[in-house]
DNA sequence: TCTGGGGTCCTAGGACCC
DNA sequence: TCTGGGGTCCTAGGACCC
């Protein structure tokens, strides 16, 4: 049985979110931008027009944002996953086996006998009545090449576009960018673009021990994937297996104290998270990089536990082992993060055998119910800082929350 | 004095994505 | 002056083993 690949995409997803509750933010340029200093992670169509890049620094595109009343929003991430998982559950109505590909894209087989143009025009009509977010729609017969539809949907007045015919298929990569190809990255461009590989054709002419060596396996992937042969399974492997939380400064720090303090923070949300989601991680990492706009270094440490675990003591313990070695002005720090990764559920860990228990389990429940209570961090180690907690969005979480639902004067 | 070869596992770092 | 944050996968090289 023939099976099509459909791509369906929320267009402009962020700034989409914030006009639905804000009626005067629609048809105008908007930004969701992360901070004062941040870069610009979202446009309205109309942001797009007037020329803001996607990733943008902020300060770079201060005086257009003036020039053009550009409204500028700090994001909500809790908005924003709500609205997302109301869209999977509307496309989950359509029966269809589905893959989440990411906050704002979802890929959905479709049998061949089933496909037709108004079950795509159908899935459109009923996300945009349902939840207000307009979507594109691709649709192939691998995930590279529904991608290239659905850039070419985006394009279009109907924003939907089929690309099964072989014809069609060659004349469309004949003339798409090499840049445009999912997977296809900075770095690749420009060693395909010394090899005067500058369209989606040229690519797949070369060969694939060539691209293999420019590329590695990835670049052999998308060529199988262009031809149509499909090189990663519709479902890929389950998520949730690592977890992180990075920050970049507005200046750099020096202090080993602060730096302490800042990564203990962190420590203290990842671990929260993970009891969250009822995850404990085997593995852990933290790391400390100089700005990327200059030369300089980065001190990397990871650690593996002799038993996973989500008791936040553990991991401010293994922070002070990887740090003790250093001093004040050892490294101007920009950006800093941790990492836990190997997650396994929190219920099926095993006690190793020659670890000695001493976590508390009921503690870190009366800690996270308290927080949970009474707002982030009331309750924390003197260990960890207060600052470095996100920045405030603008907007509410008028779907998640009871006491900011959207109040209409009448 | 001469010091193999093949395999596995781990880890750091690179590249890419949204 | 100010350039995000959260992910995934791959690879090269070192350590170690027999």
């Amino acid at each position: 049985m023939n099976k099509y690949i459909c791509l369906i995409d929320c267009d402009n997803f962020y700034t989409s979110c914030e006009q639905i509750f804000h009626p005067a933010l629609r048809n105008k340029p908007v930004v969701v931008a992360g901070g004062k200093n941040g870069i610009v992670v979202a446009r309205s169509k109309e942001a797009k027009a007037v020329g803001i890049p996607m990733g943008g620094a902020t300060f770079e595109y201060r005086s257009l944002f003036t020039k053009e009343d550009v409204i500028v929003r700090t994001p909500n991430h809790t908005l924003y996953g709500d609205i997302a998982k109301r869209i999977r559950k509307t496309i989950d109505t359509f029966c269809l086996p589905t893959f989440i590909y990411s906050i704002d894209e979802v890929f959905l087989e479709i049998p061949e006998q089933s496909f037709s143009t108004t079950l795509l025009e159908a899935i459109q009509t009923k996300i945009k009545r349902w939840t207000g977010i307009d979507v594109s729609i691709g649709v192939s017969s691998t995930k590279t090449l529904a991608k290239v539809a659905t850039k070419i949907a985006k394009k279009g007045k109907t924003r939907r576009k089929v690309l099964l015919d072989q014809e069609e298929i060659n004349k469309t990569l004949s003339h798409f960018p090499i840049e445009d190809i999912w997977g296809v990255g900075r770095k690749s461009v420009k060693k395909l673009h010394l090899q005067k590989i500058k369209w989606a054709k040229d690519f797949l002419r070369a060969p694939d021990l060539f691209l293999k060596k420019l590329m590695g396996i990835h670049g052999f992937r998308i060529k199988k994937e262009l031809l149509g042969e499909n090189a990663y399974p519709f479902v890929e492997k389950v998520k949730d297996k690592s977890l992180q939380i990075t920050r970049t400064f507005p200046t750099e720090i020096v202090s080993i104290k602060k730096i302490k303090e800042i990564l203990s923070s962190f420590i203290e949300e990842g671990c929260e998270k993970l009891r969250k989601i009822d995850r404990k991680a085997e593995g852990f990492s933290l790391f400390l990089e100089t700005s990327r706009f200059k030369a300089g270094g980065a001190f990397t440490k990871t650690f593996t536990l002799a038993e996973p675990s989500n008791y936040t003591p553990d991991f401010l313990q293994l922070k002070e082992e990887a740090l003790c070695r250093l001093v004040d002005g050892d490294l101007f720090i920009k950006r800093a993060g941790i990492h836990f990764f190997c997650l396994v559920e929190a219920t099926s860990s095993q006690q190793g055998l020659f670890t000695e228990k001493k976590e508390s389990p009921a503690l870190m429940k009366t800690l996270d119910a308290i927080n949970e209570k009474y707002g982030k961090k009331t309750l924390r180690f003197a260990a960890s800082t207060k600052r470095y907690s996100k920045e405030s969005p603008s907007s509410k979480n008028y779907t998640t929350s009871w006491d900011q639902l959207l109040e209409i004067p009448i």
